[in-house]
DNA sequence: CTGACTTTGTGAATGTGAACTCAATCACAA
DNA sequence: TTGTGATTGAGTTCACATTCACAAAGTCAG
């Protein structure tokens, strides 16, 4: 095997296939094919192959992939070996939605924090977080939050920014349709919701 | 010019730049420069024009682009140019985010319409949309809404799925985790919202 | 009308990933 | 221990996307 450099578009598909394998272990299934696991989470089996031959032999001929040793070398890829302390800026629908969804749990994450600037939403309980006041974002270093999620309108995401990189946050998911700009050292992955529901008509055949 | 195929890539920003000259337009700009918009949209400026090279001429050289006839040309290509009705299905946290965002009208999309299968939960009324039975997801053919918007659990997505198609929805905006199966006519746009988050550490130099 | 300046549009080079193929390898039954 | 069937791992090709550089085409002042 030779270690190459991980494609983006595969590191884009590994958190799909360790779901898949986390569901499948659940199953009492212990080791599976590509062909298996293509079937379940609706990839090309050669697709998954190629992704698992850039990081290691996980396979055995014949058999298929050890679904344990394979998860624990994605999670370690992914660096979810290790648990990952994310806030959330902006306590409005979205952000109450990212609070109260329990999914993130089983990736490793711990939403530890909720930030907003509403007088009405601060000192809230949502989901057992107590909403904080936006100016005291610089607490997140101390208290080890490195992710941070934007859910705040677009005007306020470029400050609200702003004030993340500075409590040293190293990783931001960004709902605003904002693309805002940060320092190198710090990624931004933006999901910008309308503009994937605008482009859906463009593949809808007329008539 | 000649005219090409639109890559996909080209597909997935044209609503960023949709988006950025309407702003542009609020201002009381009229026309714009590629480098311009470059700043504005945070995308650089001969990847801006590159992508509009794809469907005409649109720019005067030495002036710019014309902010309406571009924004016009753009809607027409994404077929944003007409009212598309669109559905959401489960009405739980992120479903009554979606339905309590305004910002998809400016797309020309109207939410018309929201279902789920909760008792509690139907007859509820969520920004002027009264919540109906999920079991009348058929009506959705005749009241020619051709877009429905997936927010319910994992385990119901393509047995939702399959209804939708029946009722002869043409898109999906997916936020289940479920990677769904669908007939070839119909388009799939899947929101990970969870896998997302998850690849953000591998991005996070470790120390 | 000219020349300086701005900005577009695109050909070419480079980079990246998807799709396909098949030899190498392994489990296992006979 | 050997043949058979299954499955991986990786080389190759092709398609698509990004990046760069610059000629062509326009504006505008004087
Ligand atoms: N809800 C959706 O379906 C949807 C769809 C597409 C995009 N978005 C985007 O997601 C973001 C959030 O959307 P939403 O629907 O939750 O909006 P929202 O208005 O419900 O919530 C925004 C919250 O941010 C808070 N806020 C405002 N300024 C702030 C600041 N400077 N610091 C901290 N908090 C601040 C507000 O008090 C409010 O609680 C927006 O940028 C929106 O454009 C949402
Ligand atoms: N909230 C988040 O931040 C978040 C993050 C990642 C993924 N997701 C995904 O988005 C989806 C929705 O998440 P949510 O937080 O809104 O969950 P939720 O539990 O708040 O809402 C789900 C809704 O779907 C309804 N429902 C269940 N089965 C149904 C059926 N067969 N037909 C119609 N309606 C049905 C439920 O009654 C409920 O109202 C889930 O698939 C979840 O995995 C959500």
């Amino acid at each position: 095997m030779k270690y190459r450099k991980i494609p983006n578009e595969t590191v884009r598909r590994l958190p799909v296939y360790l779901r898949g394998l986390a569901q499948l272990s659940q199953q009492g299934v212990f080791s599976v094919s590509s062909s298996k696991l293509a079937d379940f989470v609706n990839i090309n089996a050669w697709q998954i192959r190629k992704d698992f031959s850039y990081f290691g032999d996980f396979g055995t001929r014949g058999v298929g992939y050890s679904i344990e040793r394979l998860s624990k070398q994605i999670k370690k890829i992914l660096r979810l070996d290790t648990l990952h302390k994310a806030a959330v800026i902006g306590a409005g629908n979205l952000g109450s939605a990212v609070l109260a969804y329990p999914g993130f749990r089983t990736y490793g994450f711990d939403i530890a924090a909720a930030f907003d600037s509403d007088p009405e939403k601060i000192g809230k309980n949502i989901n057992n977080i107590v909403v904080e006041d936006v100016s005291r974002l610089n607490a997140l270093r101390k208290r080890q939050v490195d992710i941070a999620i934007i859910a705040v309108p677009e005007k306020a995401a470029q400050q609200v920014t702003d004030s993340l990189v500075r409590a040293g946050i190293k990783g931001i998911l960004n709902f605003s349709p904002k693309r805002i700009s940060v320092p190198k050292k710090v990624k931004v992955i933006t999901i910008d919701i309308a503009s994937d529901l605008a482009r859906l008509p463009y593949y809808i055949p007329s008539g």
